[in-house]
DNA sequence: TCTGGGGTCCTAGGACCC
DNA sequence: TCTGGGGTCCTAGGACCC
């Protein structure tokens, strides 16, 4: 079994090879990160001085990706874009272009299930394959067949990718990183002792930075030290479930299958302002933010073919909190007044005192459109009465 | 001048039903 | 008079991932 990871390029800019590049800053388009842009031409004749720098950046958003002589500054995925050009201000910045990462997406994915049918889908760059039955999947520890898949994938698409094979899919996912960019690395289960426990905590999918602090709080670093740990404990400090799966991944034990297959459990739509609006001073415009979202979940639903029937919204504050409303309706929809409208009602129950910065839309408790569930006249909804609007200084929607 | 957007899964309480 | 459980659905929040 086998944990894959791709990682996208700078195809478009080849004269930016070996550059700090950071991706990221959400709305803005290539045009405005370039300045003085050539007339005709290819992207490759655009010289490198014409790429706007994250000195120059100014504006919400975080970084996507960033080349490795980026990293070397110490910036990197998720990291704030005001915060990266403290670190690395001559850096270039490109806009995310996620229409092209999906044709990239599609492309790899392609190459691979040609060669290996048995793949989950993890992301835009991640996927997992179980080699058991792959022609070839076992010689060399699987080492053949990757090597395999990374020249099929770099022939087509030109994207590198790190492979880490492994007995199962926790252990994949962590050898995968042991070689990057464009590596393979295949643990044994043998291994475990020497390769695995030497890591922090924070390597293992499923511990984040909250389980992660707790851990260390109880001086657990590192996989090893958890293992060390008596399951029981485990379970006393951490509750049943997740005592107990931490005492099975310390362990390097997974038994999850590569699952091939699965349906969308929510569609949603979801903006940061440029600035924040406040529910009355910019009601208008919060407005009409607002519609446009609703319609482009609509427009979502309808173009993969799902209705659903729980409608939410989420509103996260200047100060960063939180807070999210859902109603569930009688009939399933893909009705963008709808959805505003029942988004509305709950727009209706959320304080609206304090200045936001996101607003989002979220349709839940999907089925495919036509389905004969999503037909089915439903008496969930019905019998509830939805919770009393709270009071606030601003009732808008 | 910190901190995106699109997801999944889990927990926990309350309503309601049997 | 007080006292039952189990199961499902709904809702809100939070952790985590890519």
């Amino acid at each position: 079994m086998d944990a894959f990871y791709a990682s996208v390029e700078l195809l478009r800019y080849p004269q930016l090879k070996g550059l700090p590049v950071v991706i990221g800053g959400g709305r803005r388009r290539v045009d405005e990160a370039i300045r003085n842009l050539p007339e005709g031409g290819t992207l490759a004749d655009i010289p490198v001085d014409a790429f706007a720098r994250l000195k120059d950046y100014t504006g919400r958003g975080v970084i996507t990706t960033a080349t490795y002589p980026a990293r070397q500054f110490g910036v990197g995925s998720a990291m704030g874009l005001m915060k990266a050009a403290k670190l690395c201000p001559q850096a270039i910045i490109l806009p995310v272009d996620f229409d092209e990462y999906r044709r990239y997406s599609r492309a790899f994915k392609q190459i691979i299930l040609e060669v290996a049918p048995l793949m989950e889908d993890r992301g835009v760059d991640e996927v997992y394959i179980d080699f058991t039955d792959v022609p070839g999947g076992q010689r060399d520890g699987g080492r053949s067949l990757a090597r395999l898949l990374q020249k099929a994938i770099f022939d087509a698409t030109g994207l590198t990718c790190s492979i880490g094979v492994a007995p199962n899919k926790l252990i994949a996912k962590m050898a995968s990183e042991f070689n990057k960019p464009n590596g393979i690395s295949i643990v044994y289960e043998d291994d475990l002792e020497k390769l695995i426990w030497p890591l922090p905590c924070r390597k293992v999918n499923g511990i984040g930075p909250k389980a992660d602090e707790k851990l260390k709080r109880f001086g657990i670093e590192t996989v090893g030290q958890l293992a060390a740990r008596d399951r029981d404990w485990l379970i006393a400090n951490f509750g049943k479930a997740t005592g107990a799966w931490m005492h099975e991944v310390s362990w390097g034990r997974d038994d999850r299958p590569v699952v091939t297959e699965s349906e969308p459990v929510s569609m949603s739509r979801e903006t940061t302002f440029e600035r924040d609006l406040h529910a009355v001073r910019d009601r208008a415009e919060l407005g009409a933010i607002f519609t446009r979202l609703c319609e482009q979940v609509a427009a979502d639903l309808q173009r993969k073919g799902y209705v659903g029937k729980t409608i939410g919204i989420k509103l996260r504050y200047d100060d960063f909190r939180i807070a999210t409303r859902d109603q569930t309706i009688e009939r399933f929809t893909d009705d963008a007044k709808t959805i505003r409208q029942t988004g509305g009602l709950c727009l209706k129950r959320v304080p609206l005192e304090r200045p936001l910065r996101l607003l989002g839309v979220r349709v839940g408790t999907l089925a495919k459109a036509g389905s004969p569930e999503a037909l089915a006249p439903s008496g969930a909804g019905t019998h509830r009465t939805a919770a009393e609007p709270v009071a606030t200084t601003a009732s808008l929607f």
